[in-house]
Parts: structure tokens; sequence; C-alpha cells
DNA sequence: AAGGTAAAGATTGTTCAACAATCCTGCAAT
DNA sequence: ATTGCAGGATTGTTGAACAATCTTTACCTT
């Protein structure tokens, strides 16, 4: 076995990481939607924890992309715009796309994991379960990007997918944007089980042109009255429209 | 102006950041060799830092790769195998050739800072400063990268880089490294200028190939048992006499 | 003398409490 | 309606304390 793998995952530190680890679930889990104010002592109450070891965890996800902090104010959980939806889907066109294009050295045992993904979506189809269609979705593309063999691509799609599930969480209803790729997914695995990389390039950047049209469409008109996150978007300071 | 930005640098918070602005800047100086161990208690008391304070920054740069945090035992300045010099030239080659590949779109005044960065790795080069060419030739290659216009893009290379230099310092010599490609990246630069990215980034590739191989071809040899730099810089810096 | 073992010391992990600095809120005054 | 100013609430930073773990030293056994 990949013992270093394994290795990998004790060695990070003690609670500080995990902390981390649970409040990230808890965000893209929808529990504390873009935009809302963590407050360090309520959470510390909550997690058990003291606020030295809280604050590390705020710094990592900070770090992540997912909160942003901003000074004597407070770490809030990130709310982004269409404008970084768009800058996400270029990106991930670069990279992934890269990853598929090299898929001919893949590590081993890389392509059964995009198998298993596409099965994992197609089974969560079957049984009408939006939700986990949309983390085998992410898992697929994790997996695409596996296929480079590089950790330092497969870690920056992590943050990138991450990211991406900020943005479903900011849509109402987007559990269906994820339905009509499954069959996608599986042409996409198909023709790289047959050796024709290139064209499995070219689905992946059609399907990931649709993806971001889609999400464009169905992307929250402006948000007049709040802050539309920290130092993205235009100040639009006082100014509040009766 | 854009206050956007500047705001974006006033918020960035307190002594933690700073404190780790500090130590990224010491540690790609080269004042901490890779494998150093960065002692909490003697680093608290030469930065006059809480010891809280200095654990936030050992986070950060640990999440960016320059420190490797090992449980109960400290941070230690990062030490890249040759496998890590693969990983980020077939990483840059991937990023850098499409941000080239898109730069009809790049945003206004990249493409200057650009030129900016080659002239100031010819300037230096005509100086004879190694070191300044060295700086130099990064700065050219995050105009390169800035090309793209993407924030997430731009933020990727940035961490590449700043990983890149601890591969120089663990290379004894490894100034000389930039010096011939200086030409490469005013030749780059006026494809570029002349509306042919195409070429521009045929040229690219051949050049992060080539400085590949001679990184590899200089790479130190197998660190069998210890740590062979260890007595080789002056970490005993922080020891300040009374 | 070689090797293992246990106590001692040093360093990190985590928590707690305190105070300073800053922000937000409500109310009074112009 | 805007400004100014207390008051309270929240974050920023520090310092000290104790537990957990690693490292070293000294000792004992063989």
């Amino acid at each position: 076995m990949r013992l270093t793998d394994d290795r990998a995952r004790l060695d990070r530190g003690g609670y500080g990481e995990r902390v981390a680890d649970v409040l990230r679930e808890r965000i893209t889990e929808g529990v504390f939607p873009p935009g809302t104010r963590l407050s360090e002592d309520a959470l510390r109450e909550a997690l058990g924890v003291s606020r030295n070891t809280l604050r590390e965890a705020f710094r990592l996800l900070a770090h992540e992309g997912l909160l942003t902090h901003e000074f004597n104010r407070g770490v809030f959980v990130r709310k982004l715009a269409a404008d970084d939806v768009r800058e996400l889907y270029a990106f991930r066109r670069i990279i992934e796309g890269a990853a598929v294009l090299a898929a001919a050295g893949a590590p081993p045992g890389a392509l059964e994991r995009v198998r298993e993904a596409v099965e994992g979506a197609e089974s969560a189809a079957g049984d009408g379960d939006q939700v986990r269609v949309g983390t085998a979705n992410m898992r697929f593309h994790q997996a695409i990007a596996d296929l480079a063999g590089n950790r330092r691509l497969s870690e920056t799609v992590r943050r990138l997918l991450a990211e991406l599930r900020l943005v479903f969480l900011a849509i109402p209803a987007a559990q269906n944007l994820h339905q009509p790729y499954v069959r996608d997914n599986r042409q996409i695995y198909r023709l790289l089980a047959a050796g024709e990389p290139a064209e499995a390039h070219r689905v992946l950047l059609a399907y990931l042109d649709g993806a971001e049209r889609r999400l464009l469409d169905a992307f929250p008109p402006h948000p007049a009255g709040t802050t539309p996150a920290a130092g993205s978007g235009p100040p639009a300071l006082l100014v509040t429209p009766p």
C-alpha cells in the first residue's frame, strides 16, 4: 500500500487542521451560507476549542479561499461573484484540459478512479439523489486532474473545486445543474479508456463551456444592498437605493 | 485611481502576515537554508512577537509550501527533491504556456510589465549582478503568468516560483543558471509584442525544458543519511549575544 | 565496552486569562 | 438628515501555564 499517503494524513498536525476540516465540511454543506460572519466566541464554545486554535483554523481556510478575513471585523464565508465563476472555469479549462491530454502517462490506478467516480454519479442519478450526484461529479473532476500525476496540480484543482462549491451554495436549486453532465462524464472516461485523449479533451472543454454558461445564467442578480465580497467587486460603499 | 487595490493592501491584517513576510524574505534570501529547523523560542525573541503570532506565521508559510510542519518536532525550511523539480516544471509548462497563448486578451499594462522585467534582467546582466538577474527572471515569469488576467492563475504561479527559489537555494552557484536565459526572455517578449503568441509559446516551452534539464543536472546528489546543508550556512544568526 | 532503559530536560501543542485597539450601535445635539 | 459621542461588543496580541511528546543524558545490565 502507499504508506506515504497515510502518513501524510497522519502527520498533519492536531486540532487546528481538524477544526478547519470540520468547518470546511460545514461550509460546503451549506450550514454557513456565503456572507455569514463566523463569530469567534460562538464557534469557540460550539466546538469546544480554544480561541487560538479556532483562529488557526480560520487562517487556513482563509488561505484556501473559503473565508475572507477582514481586519478587526472577523471572518466571513466567501461570497463569489460572476467574475469569479468565469475565472474558475478559465483556470479549470487550462488545468483539467492539460491533465486529460497527459492521461497517457497517468499513474497506475488513476484511470480507475475516474471510472469509479463515473459509476458513482450514475448510481446516484439512478437513485435520484442530486446531492450525491454533485459530490460524485466533483470527485470525477478531481480524478481527471489526478491523471496528470502531479501533486501540485491536483492540489490546485482541489482548491478550485472547493471554491466552486461556494458558487453552488449561492445558487438556489443548483443541485439540478449536475444532472445533465453524467453522460458527459461517462463519455470522457470512455474516450480516455479507448486511448483517445484528444477527443476526450474536446468533450471536456465543451462540458466546461456549457457548465459555465448555465451557471452564469442561474447566477443570482446583483446583490444591491449587501457587501459584494471584499476587494473583488466595485466598492459600492454606502449607496443604498430605496 | 483603483481604490480597491489599495484597500486590499491595507486590509491585509496585522502581525501574523507581516511576520510571515519577513520570514519569507529571509528564507528566499538564503538566511535559513533548506532543512533548517526554525525554533519557536529563538524566533520569538529575535522578532519580538508572541509565540501565538509566530505560530500563525508558521502556518501561513507551511501552507505556502516554504515550510514543513512536523508534529511535535517543529517547522523546517522545506527541502525539495529532484522529483519536485520535475513536477514544478511540468506544472509551469501547463500554466505559463496557457498564459502566453492567452496573451491576446491580456489586461492593459500586463505586456508592459513583461517588457519591464526583460529590461530589468538585461540591465542587471550588464552590471554582472547575478542576484538581480535571478529576481528579474522571476518577475518575468510572474508577468508572463499575469498575461492571462486570472488572479487564481497568477497566485498559483506565485507559489510555484516561491518553491522554485527553494530549489535554487539548495544548489550551490545556482545564480549562474539564470544568465543564459535573458535572451530567451527578450525573444519571448518580442514575439508577444509582435502578436505571435504561438511562436512565443514554442520558445517558452523550449526555455522551460532547457532550464529544467540544467537544474536537474546541477542537483545535489542523494541526501543519503542526514541533512548535508545543516552546517554550511550560518544558522546561528538567531542567537543574539548580549 | 556495547547496548538498552529510564529519568531529566527541552520543545512543541493547547488552553486560559488579560488588556489594547477597533468596530458597531444607539442616542443626543445641531 | 447628519454629525458627534459615549457605551458595549468583537477582534488583535500578548503572556503565562500545563500537558504531550521528543531528545538527551546518565545509569544499569550483559
